[in-house]
DNA sequence: TAAAGTCCTG
DNA sequence: CAGGACTTTA
């Protein structure tokens, strides 16, 4: 430390004293989550009437009594002892506030926990490597965070003192130090059992593809283990001294969550270990990011090659069944014919071509010159059809085309296709009734097949190279054959269909997802998803996206104690190393020339379309669950809009809450498409066809084209008119201070993916982290604002902290990181 | 040492 | 918001 320390310290303590400099603070997410919570819901209110005016939907009367007083109390000390507002830190055992708040969810929509738990899982599902890898780290140094069952974040301790520099002798150094011998035992063969278990059941959950599968059945026990390591670890390096100095807020955090009365040491620990952990997970987490990302790719192609198959396997189903018909109608043809023209001589044998074509020559009526001809051109030729019939056939084909079409992209089996052929070419048979039309019926079948096929084919493969081509194709393929109802008409048109009437949209489902799992799993045992956040990411993601709204939902389930998986506390790593495989970056091959201004592309090939882990579905190559929020638009978007991913995922595990989201996402997409990078309002109009439908459908055309945007971007947009901007510009400021509300600390990844238009190099980077570095400051600086406000205001209790729509704080925020409203309040 | 944070200043 | 100082982490 230089002298200038001396110096510069006092000046600084003044003002604003340094805590934990270089550290992630995590302030916002622990003051007055309550507030941040209302706040969020405010601001992201729909106008509906309902729901206009104040926010503060939590109800208040619960419990944690014993806590008011103490609160209050230590809100004061906190606000009042030291103008650092890392101090300010609520000790709030706020783990009923999180608890209440879930169950208010869970009234109003039904319980729709198993939504994260599915989506958590399916990332993980995605991304078993890395799991595993997490997993065992976990098991040998950070046990916290990892997706597998062990429970990640031990609830932090709050029997420590508010604030007090010296943490350590907290309740853990009590039941840690008293039984550590037998504890490190345990510790130690629990380590190893988590160890094993998280590879097995990362496994396990890889073949089975079920989001459900989570054996964590009940780990208690390894959970009060991990509580105590983690404590343990904490009093280790904590070094905390306040006087002064900078303080570690690491230290004090955890401290000041805790309120001694409240649930168990568990919240303070907790706290602790996630800040103290805080790059040690990051880049945890941008690993399962990047593998994920990976092993989605990897998916997809195998998909795709699966996919091939199929259809190759039904192009010689068709072809087989074509041979067959031809075979039949032959002889047919032959008895008929025989039958007709019996014992007239048959001076056409020289011309005979082939088995089909012998009888041609027979036949002196007007079709002889047509089979004639269609002998010598083979089947080739329409020209001469009838008319009326062949139409009529042509377009019931057409139809049951674009039937085969749709089913396909649902990932129908061959069989379906197949059936649908047979069905097609018996019942032409029939009607054809052996008659010279039912000849040339025939003929046209047989071209009509090989074209159908053929055609489906191209689709099929269009498909896969690039989503957004064959959605559109399919729009027009089916609005020109009305009489199918096809899928994608439907699923684009309205919302979710597949799963039914959504829940009413409570700011608190709709926000709080994350920490309404979160809670949940709070409420009984603790067997939080740490990754959550990272899940959802992975999960929303495709690309991931830590919650935007974890921002503030994170909040309050900080404040709750309860470790918010959605909370992102951590930072992503920003940059992703292109070394070593992981890198998604590395992955590209599509990825034009230019290996140094790496281009974001989480799409390793325009076929694989890494982005959507999705089973085989054109249209749907984001999962739902991936698209939960807001800001994960271009990705998530996608889907949202056009029902679900039909795939092996099910879908029955989507959180009804994201969904909300996602509807309401919408209107800011909208508003966001014609932001930010002019790239994303360019490509917009390429295939969005809102004329299709209705105000909706607009919208979530244009949703579904920016996600094709997006993927575009990534695989570098087949139509390269894309274009790349080298620079930021103030719109993509504006997208950043949007963004900034989905997530507060945005990896490199995500960041790529937001501004996919931006050509990325160092700088840019810099520049953007260097954006949300501003923008946290500001956050910050305005909660603690409105904290110390509320505490002037002489508020005591934690819950009746709430933030209305004309609080100054949702002003300013507003104002600040929304002034065009372009988040829909 | 680079990256990613925070804090402070202009 | 940008730059710089400074810290922490990997």
């Amino acid at each position: 430390m230089p002298d200038h320390d001396s110096t510069t310290l006092l000046t600084r303590q003044n003002k604003r004293r340094r805590v934990d400099i270089g550290v992630k603070r995590t302030v916002g997410s622990v003051i007055f989550p309550r507030a941040q919570e209302t706040l969020l819901d405010a601001m992201n209110q729909s106008h509906g009437p309902d729901q206009d005016g104040n926010c503060s939907l939590v109800s208040h009367g619960h419990g944690a009594t014993n806590g008011d007083g103490e609160k209050s109390n230590v809100l004061r000390k906190l606000l009042k002892r030291a103008n650092s507002y890392e101090d300010t830190m609520m000790p709030f055992p706020g783990a009923t506030i999180i608890s209440q708040l879930l169950k208010n969810n869970m009234g109003k929509n039904g319980g729709s926990d198993s939504g994260f738990q599915g989506s958590g899982a399916l990332s993980s599902g995605g991304s078993e490597i890395q799991a595993e890898d997490a997993c065992s780290n976990s098991s040998r140094d950070s046990p916290s965070d990892c997706l597998s069952p062990a429970p990640p974040l031990p609830p932090p301790s709050s029997s420590s003192n508010f604030g007090r520099p010296p943490p350590p002798p907290n309740h853990m150094s009590h039941s840690s130090s008293q039984s550590l011998s037998t504890f490190d035992l345990e510790r130690l063969s629990d380590e190893h059992l988590r160890a094993k278990r998280a590879r097995v059941e990362n496994i396990i959950r890889g073949m089975s593809h079920s989001p459900l599968v989570r054996p964590n059945g009940s780990d208690h026990n390894q959970e009060g283990n991990r509580e105590n390591e983690n404590g343990s670890s904490n009093s280790n390096d904590h070094r905390v001294e306040d006087g002064g100095h900078k303080s570690s807020r690491r230290g004090d955090c955890p401290s000041l969550l805790s309120s001694p009365g409240s649930r168990g040491g568990v919240v303070g620990i907790g706290e602790v270990y996630r800040e103290n952990k805080r790059k040690q997970r990051l880049p945890q987490q941008q690993h399962s990011f990047t593998q994920l990302v990976c092993s989605r790719q990897e998916q997809r192609q195998e998909e795709r090659r699966q996919l091939k198959l199929q259809l190759e396997d039904m192009q010689k189903q068709l072809r087989q069944l074509q041979e067959k018909f031809y075979q039949i109608y032959d002889s047919e043809t032959e008895e008929e014919e025989e039958n007709i023209v019996n014992g007239e001589a048959n001076r056409g044998r020289d011309r005979e071509e082939d088995g089909n074509l012998s009888e041609d020559s027979i036949r002196s009526d007007g079709l002889e010159e047509s089979h004639r001809d269609r002998g010598r051109h083979s089947h080739d030729d329409l020209s001469e059809l009838d008319p009326g019939l062949f139409l009529d056939r042509a377009r019931a084909l057409l139809r049951e085309q674009a039937l085969i079409d749709g089913e396909m992209e649902e990932d129908a089996d061959s069989r379906e296709e197949e059936r649908n052929g047979e069905m097609v070419i018996k019942r032409r048979a029939v009607a054809g009734g052996g008659g010279g039309g039912g000849r040339q019926l025939a003929e046209t079948l047989k071209q009509e097949l090989n074209c159908a096929v053929s055609q489906v084919v191209d689709t099929v493969v269009k498909g896969f190279s690039s989503p957004k081509q064959t959605a559109s194709h399919h729009h027009g393929c089916h609005s020109s054959t009305p009489a199918a109802p096809s899928s994608s008409s439907n699923s684009s048109s309205s919302c979710p269909p597949p799963f039914g009437p959504l829940p009413p949209l409570t700011p608190d489902s709709r926000f709080g997802g994350g920490n309404l799992a979160l809670s949940l799993n709070s409420e009984g045992s603790p067997t939080p998803n740490y990754h959550s956040s990272n899940q959802r990411l992975h999960c929303f993601g495709d690309v991931i996206i830590p919650s935007p709204l974890d921002s503030f939902g994170g909040l309050s389930s900080r404040l709750s104690g309860v470790p918010t998986p959605n909370d992102q506390t951590e930072a992503l790593p920003l940059v992703v190393r292109k070394s070593g495989g992981s890198g998604v970056e590395t992955t590209n091959p599509s990825l034009p020339p230019p290996p140094p201004p790496h281009h974001p592309s989480l799409h390793p090939s325009p076929l694989t379309a890494s982005l959507s882990f999705s089973p085989p579905s054109f249209r749907h190559p984001f999962p739902l669950p991936l698209m939960g929020y807001p800001f994960q638009n271009p990705l998530a978007s996608h889907g949202s809009g056009g029902g679900y991913p039909p795939g092996p995922k099910d879908h029955s595990r989507v959180s009804p809450d994201s969904m909300d989201i996602t509807r309401e996402t919408v209107s800011l997409r909208t508003k966001m498409a014609s932001l930010g990078g002019g790239h994303m309002g360019h490509h917009h109009h390429r295939q969005s066809s809102p004329s299709q439908h209705g105000p909706e459908g607009l919208a979530l055309s244009l949703i579904k084209s920016e996600c094709g945007d997006l993927q575009d971007m990534a695989d570098i947009s087949p139509y390269s008119g894309s274009t790349i901007q080298e620079g930021l510009s103030p719109n993509h400021l504006k997208k950043a201070k949007l963004m900034f509300f989905y997530t507060r600390y945005p990896s490199s990844n995500m960041l790529k993916m937001f501004f996919s238009d931006v050509k990325f190099n160092r700088c840019i980077t810099s520049q953007l982290i260097k954006w949300f570095s501003n923008f946290r400051e500001f956050y910050y600086i305005q909660m603690e604002k409105f904290a110390r406000q509320a505490i002037n205001e002489g508020l005591t209790v934690v819950e009746d902290l709430t933030v209305s729509r004309d609080a100054e704080l949702f002003r300013a925020l507003n104002m600040h990181y929304n002034k065009a409203n372009d988040f829909e309040s």
